[in-house]
DNA sequence: CGATACGTTGATCCATTTCAAGATTGGTGG
DNA sequence: CCACCAATCTTGAAATGGATCAACGTATCG
């Protein structure tokens, strides 16, 4: 658990807020990186190769760190573009290595969500490498409504994500093509619904099931420190 | 750059020693985890799933910290699998942890050795959401060939490493009789030969375009702190 | 009201799985 | 040293998943 003095720490750290609209590359692949940011609000993607055949690697939701495999690196291997319109708070990098560096519940923090984030990356193999196409948007339908609840923004019947079709398929390994097919075999069995974006689902188990997921990868040890850091309106865990 | 100081306090702390034959599973899938280990020779692979449906998400060559997404987390989201026979230099989590955060460039090299890793697993996300089999395998070899010649144990015309053509299908996210054929069209393609774990090719930049690999992602910014570890006859990038 | 992006559907071809059988290799005990 | 066993590798044929090409519906927003 954070401590009071650290989390307002990390709240001044990050005050200083920014907005980008949909489609902008926050920070291009292989560009130096100097400031690290909280998505507040909206969604954004790590995205590696050009229009014609990019690949959605990774999904970013409220609360996450976004430029974090850069602290060490000092660039990413990725662009990040935004999903939709997306609030960002920033701070500058250096000053937030010497705090995580300097203060150990921070640094903790700061390594399990680096690491929670390999988790999810891991998990994300796993499903390009063993499951069929419905199957595969089942199982990240399901991942994202357990990241989304961990920050209190999916519903109990399911929740909003602006996602289109192509989206899904760059992150599924399919075409869009396929990728409709795909979420019409999951309407058809009932498992669930999406719709310019949003997810309705009629029973939760069922999806997760046929998408084989389980959501303990996505916990650390109760132990661990976690706290939950305020942004205005927005309440972060981290 | 590691200062001498804090090389000699790492090869302390790594003393301990230790070594399993093949198939052992050295760190069990949710298992607290107290140590963290150094792969000194052999290789070892994070595996998620029972035999009939197994997935290997990660491979791990000599010089990688094999528990490292433990340190925030307490525990791993996989198992790890001895590849062949391995030995490992074994260090207290607790200890390293504190290294990690009171030493700048040992906080910093851990660091760096944790992103490089979540920089190859979102490669593998790439390699399995783009390339058909024979260029993942394509992909694959060449990644590793990089890898391996960074610690000194790759060769002009190729390198070994103990991988049957069923964990090649569990690494590319196909079936063995699949993996198969796919090695049969790399040999066909004049472009790799991979028997009983001796891989070689003729022609390096013709595999690498092959499986669409460019070698960028698997460098730090030149200014990041990376320095050589000895461990009695190995040394390891650190 | 028309652009324009997004979603849907059909037909054909290629990649991959599945089921089935056989060949090669490395090691072990007699 | 040979015979045998078990694991690994190889090959074939049929069935499914997914890509590709092409066309058409349907939002949505100036």
């Amino acid at each position: 658990m954070l401590r009071p003095g650290s989390r307002s720490a990390l709240e001044e750290l990050f005050a200083e807020h920014e907005s980008a609209a949909d489609q902008t590359v926050l920070v291009a692949a292989y560009a130096p990186v100097t400031q690290i940011s909280v998505l507040i609000e909206g969604y954004v993607v790590r995205v590696i190769g050009q229009d014609g055949d990019r690949t959605i690697v990774s999904l970013l939701v409220p609360g996450d760190l976004i430029d974090l495999p850069a602290l060490g690196l000092g660039h990413l291997d990725h662009d990040l573009v935004a999903l939709g319109p997306v609030t960002l708070a920033r701070a500058p990098l250096d000053r937030l290595r010497d705090l995580a560096l300097s203060n150990g519940d921070i640094g903790q923090a700061v390594w399990i969500a680096s690491q929670l984030d390999g988790t999810i990356q891991r998990q994300w193999t796993l499903k390009l490498g063993r499951l069929k196409a419905s199957r595969r948007v089942a199982r990240l339908l399901s991942e994202l409504w357990h990241r989304l609840d961990m920050v209190g923004l999916a519903g109990p019947d399911g929740y909003h994500i602006p996602m289109t079709q192509q989206d899904l398929a760059d992150i599924c390994g399919t075409t869009p093509i396929h990728m409709n097919r795909a979420l019409g075999e999951l309407r058809r069995l009932g498992l669930a619904d999406l719709r310019r974006g949003h997810v309705t689902a009629p029973d939760r188990d069922a999806l997760e099931h046929y998408g084989a997921f389980r959501a303990n990868y996505l916990k650390a040890r109760p132990d661990a420190a976690v706290g939950v850091i305020r942004f205005g309106e927005n309440h972060i865990l981290m």
